[in-house]
RNA sequence: GACCCUGUAGCUCAGCAGGAUAGAGCAACAGCCUUCUAAGCUGUGGGCCGAAGGUUCGAAUCCUUUCAGGGUCACCA
């Protein structure tokens, strides 16, 4: 039980005596913005004056005269009604031997219970490298991933490979084109195709591995192409975020979804939302709120995206997950009314199905918006982003605005960014910790227990270790990573505030120091924790 | 026209299941290294929370209207 939630219990005891009855669950405690006010707070007062028919000071005062609590050592009433709960300073220390003692899992919860999860993103088509846009999805996508399975949920990482619609015949003509040109013979790239470089490159490895033998203009060709273009796309794709530390545990292919008859049987569940105009068939989805009814078979027989986009979903259905969330880019918004509707008109549940949208990417270089087009090759790719401002910063950024924020990507200000960075900021304040306890483990035994310590920013740092949990949480339900980018930063700086506060190793004073190095000890491992999560690097030495 | 995101300090943004004096970082200014990493710490200045109404004991937060910016609205994926 936390501190917070032995203070609700109290209350509402309290409140039962005093004639109202209230769960402890629905008291709210808050932790407070300043301290003045104390460690906790709440505005039960103020809400019952209502039921109580009393001023909230009044009703604070008969709650406050009847409180008592081990790990508080005063309750008051402050302001218009508040009553403010101060914790002692034993109760605090006690977080030391907590963090230590979960031996660097201080932040794992058991909020999912094992709930299979299965979170799919990045999805991006295999006709080319990663771009910046993708990038994003794929930081944050990840970082959702790491959040749930601290929060007790089975997350598998999917992407899906869209390997059967018309994009990737686009790219197999362009790879082609290349082919020929790298051969000597002329040919052109089709208008609509992909200019890339990534392209000039397939189609020379193509050359050195295989000669001239698919030259020739026929289907099996092309079909070669088709093939040997997402292979090697996807294998580009794969070294690329690897490199950037996200690693999927299955990829799933449109054309096996297809191949498997999947799509059929499919099709047979939603005739009786289907209907036939202008030679298509239309999936009734305005019944959900969609804006317009959506075409699964285009008027010359072929499929929609749509189509085995919904046979995809009845597949993770299928296959066990019982949550499922998709992460797209922002222009997938019209998307998302469609493929709810199509998963309940399946008799799935749509609420089990989150889609969650990461809005664009602007990048500045030079001072000016850079537009970009993966198609006539201009975009700047993922790799190109790592080798000039690093992985660990390229996360750190991508994840440290709300996914749903517009974020701005200046590309002089990250090369640049060396002191200005606040990735650096937490690494050095892990660092330095490292630095102490490496050179205090030699000489001193380290004390867990946290006596001794009360100076305020001792005390702050702990208390700020101790919400770690909490944050965890919240991060993870709302899918918001950069809800701990924003707790590692104020970490680290409650660390630095203590590092320069308080002396740690101490020849005069053996007994402080040995707190202080539990401290150090305690601090530094949840500070890994928070790095863990983002996939961000935790040095021992800068 | 419909829908999505966003207007908070000079800049980039937190805060938005209503609560006490609206917070950080950067930039500006003033200090702090004979002692564990100064990639650090301390202090100062800086705000009609886009605008107008409404709900409330109480609104940056909720509702309506409005102005401004970004984005999406295919028998493309």
């Amino acid at each position: 039980m936390t501190i917070k939630e032995k203070i609700a219990s109290k209350l509402s005891s309290i409140l039962e005596q005093l004639g109202v009855d209230i769960p402890a669950k629905d008291i709210e405690i808050s932790s407070t913005k300043n301290s003045n006010f104390g460690d906790f707070a709440t505005n039960i007062a103020m809400k019952l004056t209502r039921v109580l028919h009393k001023s909230p000071l009044a009703i604070a005062d008969d709650i406050i005269s009847k409180f008592e609590l081990d790990e508080i050592s005063k309750a008051e009433k402050a302001g218009p009604g508040f009553i403010n709960f101060y914790i002692k300073d034993e109760a605090v220390q006690e977080i030391i031997k907590k963090v230590i003692d979960s031996k660097g899992n201080f932040g794992q919860l058991n909020q999912g219970k094992g709930e299979k999860t299965m979170l799919e993103y990045v999805s991006a088509n295999p006709t080319g490298a990663l771009h910046l846009g993708h990038a994003r999805g794929a930081a944050v996508g990840d970082c959702d991933a790491r959040l749930l399975k601290k929060c007790g949920y089975d997350v598998t990482r999917e992407y899906y490979i869209n390997d059967a619609g018309s994009q990737v015949y686009k790219l197999a003509r362009s790879i082609k084109a290349r082919y020929l040109q790298e051969l000597g013979i002329e040919a052109e790239v089709p208008e609509d195709g992909y200019h890339g470089k990534d392209v000039v490159a397939f189609a020379k490895e193509i050359v050195e591995k295989e000669g001239d033998k698919y030259k020739d203009d026929s289907e099996d060709n092309l079909e070669f192409f088709r093939k040997k273009g997402i292979e090697l796309a996807l294998g580009g794709i794969k070294k690329d975020l690897h490199e950037f530390r996200v690693d999927f545990d299955h990829f799933t292919s449109e054309k096996d979804i297809r191949d498997a008859g999947k799509i059929d049987r499919v099709l047979e569940e939603l005739k009786p939302y289907c209907y036939q105009k202008d030679g298509a068939t239309f999936l009734n989805t305005t019944k959900d709120g969609d804006d317009k009814d959506r075409v699964i078979i285009k008027s010359d027989g072929s499929y929609t995206y749509l189509l085995p986009d919904i046979a995809y979903h009845k597949d993770k259905f299928d296959r066990g997950y019982s949550w499922l969330i998709d992460l797209f880019g922002a222009d997938h918004h019209g998307y998302i009314a469609r493929i709810k509707s199509s998963v309940k008109s399946l008799g799935y549940n749509p609420d089990k199905l989150d889609v969650d949208l990461v809005q664009m990417v602007r990048l500045f270089k030079d001072g000016k918006e850079y537009k970009m087009s993966k198609r006539t090759g201009n975009a700047v790719s993922l790799k190109e982003l790592i080798e000039e401002v690093g992985v660990d910063a390229v996360r750190f950024f991508f994840v440290s605005r709300a996914a749903s924020q517009h974020l701005d990507f200046n590309l002089d200000l990250a090369k640049t960014m060396g002191t200005v960075n606040p990735v650096y900021y937490c690494q050095y304040a892990h660092a330095r910790l490292n630095a102490i306890i490496e050179m205090g483990t030699t000489k001193y035994k380290i004390d867990e227990t946290g006596r001794n310590l009360i100076d305020p920013s001792e005390l702050q740092l702990m208390k700020k270790m101790a919400s770690f949990p909490s944050v965890v949480l919240d991060a993870a339900l709302t899918l918001s990573p950069y809800k701990i980018t924003i707790y590692v930063r104020e970490l680290a700086s409650s660390i630095n505030e203590f590092y320069t506060k308080c002396r740690v190793l101490d020849p005069e004073h053996i007994e402080l120091t040995e707190s202080r190095l539990g401290l150090c000890l305690a601090a530094k491992s949840v500070l890994k924790e928070g790095l863990d999560l983002i996939g961000v690097n935790a040095p021992e030495h800068m």
